[in-house]
DNA sequence: ATTTTGCGCGACACAGCCTGTCGCCTTAAT
DNA sequence: ATTAAGGCGACAGGCTGTGTCGCGCAAAAT
């Protein structure tokens, strides 16, 4: 029957991506939950014939214990074709510059997968495809502070266990790092920095703490006190992420003919409607909702666009114009 | 011997992802590439066993066709942890308003493995993950156009096998489209928007088609003629996408005390320094190269930065400032 | 229309592998 | 020192996986 083979599979399923692994021991049980009894002896023989052609391995304790090395092949069902390693290949492309190394670490088995797949045609296709897809970043490629994975890990332990977490933080604006004992309630990636949204010590006010200015962190035993009703999407439309999704403006703007087409391809709003004016210019309407973004953008676009409507909106955008002309002006 | 599983492995590897599948002779004869030797009979049986377990199909043709059906569970080895979970969890939010739908669905997969992995540990686990980690996106939420999937498939048909397409394409700025013969050089990414980079019919300059403005997009047999010493990267960088990555200018801002701090945890070059001024605010040099970004990025801070140095930029952005506040002026 | 070829599929038999079992030994814990 | 856990070699037997054959269907070739 199939049935060696599913095990097998299972098993190597089973194993798990980092140290510490599994004994032989609970790997049998595992195997004995998802309905293969099997004896220990089997589980010994079959860790040790498929490690030799998968490539993991276990540690030399005793009991030993099992699991993938970092960076073991990653093989996937179904497999990469070349249609999906492409997407891929411009996923990677794109997130490269957007997200911290030790993130991306987490992942790399399957962008590795998609340039294997990319090279296996031949030497030829290689160079063919490294060099026709491209993503042209849309913002200013700043530069992602690093967090250090063991940092990551213990964020992402106490977050997936509900448990506290003893930090050495250094505050934003001193030289020196303190330590904190934290309750995580969050994490939110704003950008490409992430932050940890929690409490600290014995305080009840809720504030981000950013990943790449821990120093150290270590998890504790103690389970997560939480604030009553606590919600990280009410935290963050209330503000905390400067997201500010206030309420919705009947957007009225002008646009230079030239600059406009953009947006006509790539629409801001369901409702987004244009005409075209008496002078060329092109007159854009859409409900969009407000925020610091809105603001943003609207100022990037400089003197290509000008602000009809809301009346609010169009005096913020005058006021940083004047601000500006006048600064520059002295 | 292990061989066994690695032979059925290896068939559900070689198992295409897509219409048309592959006969059995066909996956036989893969096989017997990779040194699994065995009889047709052998082929159908493992077949018949993995499909009921893994969920794949063939069509009912004469003789049939296999492959996996579309939204296959996805399995990976090593498999997914509760980390890696969370991580493809965060890129899915980040991606899903960035990309097509169309691009998404090639990698969909292995977000849903993610999902299922969060989901696993008990409904109340699930709602603590859907609720507790975010993706907070940079610039204003635009609306991706959609690509037709079988356009999608066929651009990329195209460039992988170096071929003609053919294409019903409407063009920017009317209403009807027309039947167009490109030779693809290349696909990028810009935003959210793709574009195939070729030329059209007989003429030879290099033009950008945007992938959904294409109705429509056939395969055609003839191979690409490609204009001698074409590089993608150079075409990109002598301003095909408004990507200018001019020459680098030594940059010197004064920003905001509150503004800067974004800055300083994200830095736009390697070698940003910054200094406190005796008013406050905040100096920051740094040597980025010129772009269209650039100039985009910096008045997004409307009057929360000004532009020292260099004179050029700041006769760039003074005007912009001017024109503006002429024009709420009026 | 007939022939021919390809191949799916059921049946059967046998080689050989996979698995359970036992025993010895090492290692860690009490 | 004693005990328990479990790694590992060895062995035997049941049973599964595999090759082989033949029939029949369907598409392609003549």
């Amino acid at each position: 029957m199939g049935d060696t083979t599913l095990r097998q599979l299972t098993l190597l399923q089973l194993l798990p991506r980092r140290r510490p692994g599994l004994t032989t021991t609970a790997l049998q049980a595992r195997l004995g939950d998802r309905g293969f009894a099997v004896h220990l002896r089997t589980v010994q023989r079959d860790l040790d014939r498929l490690s030799s052609r998968f490539g993991f391995t276990c540690d030399d304790g005793s009991p030993p214990r099992w699991f993938w090395p970092p960076g073991a092949a990653d093989l996937s069902l179904p497999a990469q074709d070349p249609f999906s390693a492409l997407t891929w290949s411009l996923i990677a492309q794109h997130l490269e510059p957007l997200l911290p190394r030790s993130l991306l670490r987490e992942v790399e088995g399957q962008f590795a997968a998609a340039r294997t797949m990319l090279e296996s045609g031949g030497a030829t296709q290689l160079k063919r495809w490294q060099q026709r897809v491209r993503s042209v970043p849309r913002g200013l490629p700043l530069k992602a502070p690093e967090i250090d994975p063991a940092v990551l890990d213990a964020v992402y332990a106490a977050l997936l266990e509900g448990r506290q977490l003893q930090v050495e933080y250094q505050a934003r604006n001193s030289t020196d790092s303190k330590q904190l004992r934290l309750q995580p309630l969050g994490l939110v990636f704003r950008d490409h920095c992430g932050y940890l949204v929690a409490t600290a010590n014995d305080y009840t006010d809720i504030v981000q703490f950013a990943l790449h200015r821990m120093k150290a962190a270590a998890l504790l035993k103690a389970a997560v006190i939480e604030p009553a009703q606590f919600s990280l999407d009410e935290y963050i439309d209330a503000g905390g992420f400067l997201y500010t999704q206030g309420e919705t403006l009947p957007l009225k703007l002008v646009f230079d003919a030239y600059t406009a087409q953009h947006l006509l391809e790539s629409p801001v709003a369901e409702d987004q409607c244009s005409e075209v004016l008496s002078d060329g210019r092109i007159q854009l309407t859409a409900t969009v909702s407000d925020s610091q973004q809105l603001t943003w953008w609207l100022l990037g676009f400089g003197d290509k666009v000008e602000v009809v409507a809301p009346q609010t909106l169009r005096r913020r955008i005058a006021e940083h114009a004047n601000n500006l002309s006048q600064r520059y002006a002295g």
